[in-house]
RNA sequence: CGGGGCGUAGCGCAGCCUGGUAGCGCACCAGUUUUGGGAACUGGGGGUCGGAGGUUCAAGUCCUCUCGCCCCGACCA
């Protein structure tokens, strides 16, 4: 991609309305803009980190065996009514009606669809335990959005549910999922903490939470000493007896939350099937979710600095920027773009600043961008032939002999 | 919903108290000179001053109502 065709309006001032780093950042890297309070609109450089998100997300779920549908965003009424939701849920769950008069809400979460799913077409114990999962947007009516990404009303959440018959199937799914959400922040490059959680509103028995660790997280979490177990601070607050000088409490943004709900909504949809005897048997149930939108917020908000963004590799909407130092040296912008073009040849994502724009501009957008490698054609290459290279993460500065660059690069852009 | 703050060009802001031709910086367009950490000059374009009503000869400014946005709280993946 070249940067004079990319639309991607950076700000040199932080708009008023933002106030944590990721959402300031966003916006003046021209990552996002807003629609409305908890609705934002993805840029092109935005959407390729979404989906950098999401594709890790996928290959993970995918090697667990589980399967990847889409289920509706809008839900019929019915199916809220059936699990006793349509009246707790309240005013999160955003309610409308369709022309004939039926009632409708736009999907927070998707128990119920995904149990009329199965309820419909897994009739045997035979296609247990089944998991899918989707990647989806999701429509919450917060109270207060806030944050940007961060606490959005609508953003984009990975969700999956698994179906079982037994609790040993449901504890190994489960645990499963558990590994599969480590992977997944592992490979986003996140440092995070897995937490024992309270349920909440989805109901069940057991659930964990995965918070990415960052002081600008809204949860705090207690974090035994000893380093053998973690909790949310709402849990801890249930147990009176709790001595608190065993643990250290650390910030944290919840981005993952895995659940055994039980039969609950099983139950609700009568979500049977034969088991080998030929009798009846409720399935159990467990949920897993990702809030693939918020780990781009909390990527940020664990790695930036006073220039802005620093992306983990794995979540860079590019690996590489080239940055032209004049684009009115005719052979200096003829090697930016010859390295442009083994670059992509190679397979390595690769920006070429080509606007006519002077290079300490080019600069500042790159390190506001958070784009991992820099590569100067300039002054150095004018010299002595070689490219500069500079690592966004470490400030490391390299002389690289342009022969060497593609073969070099094509090693630093790995994700680990 | 309670408390607080803010709405003036894409972004950041001044002007309001004390009513009288809507401004500044950045961004944008054209031209010239520039190009190693947000260049300089010249010339341009862009505004229902959030909206409605009122007071007044005259409202960005005063009054009333209203909408939106942000922060704290309750709540929450």
């Amino acid at each position: 991609m070249k940067f004079s065709q990319l639309l991607c309006p950076t700000l040199k001032e932080t708009p008023r309305e933002a106030e944590v780093v990721s959402h300031q950042l966003l916006l003046r890297g021209g990552y996002i803009r807003k629609v409305a309070s908890g609705l934002y609109s993805f840029l092109p450089l935005g959407y390729r980190v979404l989906k950098k998100v999401e594709q890790i997300v996928r290959e993970e779920m995918n090697a667990t065996g589980a399967q990847e549908v889409v289920l509706p965003c809008v839900t019929p009424a019915e199916f809220w009514q059936q699990s006793g939701r349509w009246d707790k849920y309240g005013k999160e769950l955003l309610r409308f009606k369709d022309r004939h008069d039926n009632e409708f809400c736009f999907g927070p979460t998707c128990e119920e669809s995904i149990t009329d799913l199965v309820v419909q077409s897994v009739k045997s114990y035979k296609q247990l335990p089944i998991t899918l999962y989707q990647i989806h947007t999701k429509f919450r009516d917060e109270i207060r959005p806030r944050f940007g990404l961060m606490r959005a009303r609508e953003f984009v959440m990975k969700d999956a549910y698994s179906f079982h018959i037994t609790n040993e199937s449901l504890d190994k799914t489960y645990s499963v999922m558990q590994a599969a959400y480590e992977r997944i922040l592992t490979r986003c490059g996140l440092a995070f903490q897995l937490v024992s959680a309270d349920s909440g509103q989805m109901g069940g028995d057991e659930s964990a939470e995965f918070m990415v660790l960052a002081e600008t997280g809204e949860d705090a979490v207690l974090v035994a000493k000893d380093g053998s177990h973690a909790m949310n601070t709402e849990v801890a607050d249930t147990k009176p007896d709790l001595d608190r000088n065993l643990y250290d409490e650390v910030r944290g943004i919840e981005v993952g939350h895995i659940f055994k709900l039980g039969p609950k909504y099983c139950e609700a949809f009568k979500a049977v099937v034969l088991d080998e005897n030929g009798k009846n048997v409720t399935m159990t149930m467990g949920c897993y979710g990702i809030g693939v939108s918020r780990i781009m917020a909390a990527a940020i908000e664990q790695h930036h600095d006073q220039d802005g963004i620093i992306w983990p590799m794995a979540l860079a909407p590019f690996q590489v920027v080239i940055l032209v130092s004049s684009m009115r040296d005719d052979a200096l912008v003829a090697e930016a773009e010859a390295l442009y073009a083994s670059l992509v040849a190679v397979g390595i994502e690769v920006l070429l600043d080509d606007r006519s724009e002077s290079v300490g501009v080019k600069f500042k957008d790159a390190s506001l961008l958070g784009i991992p490698v820099q590569v100067v054609v300039g002054r150095d290459w004018k010299e002595s032939g070689n490219y500069e290279v500079r690592f966004r993460q470490t400030g490391e500065v390299v002389s690289l002999a342009a022969l060497d660059a593609v073969s070099y690069l094509k090693n630093r852009v790995v994700c680990p």
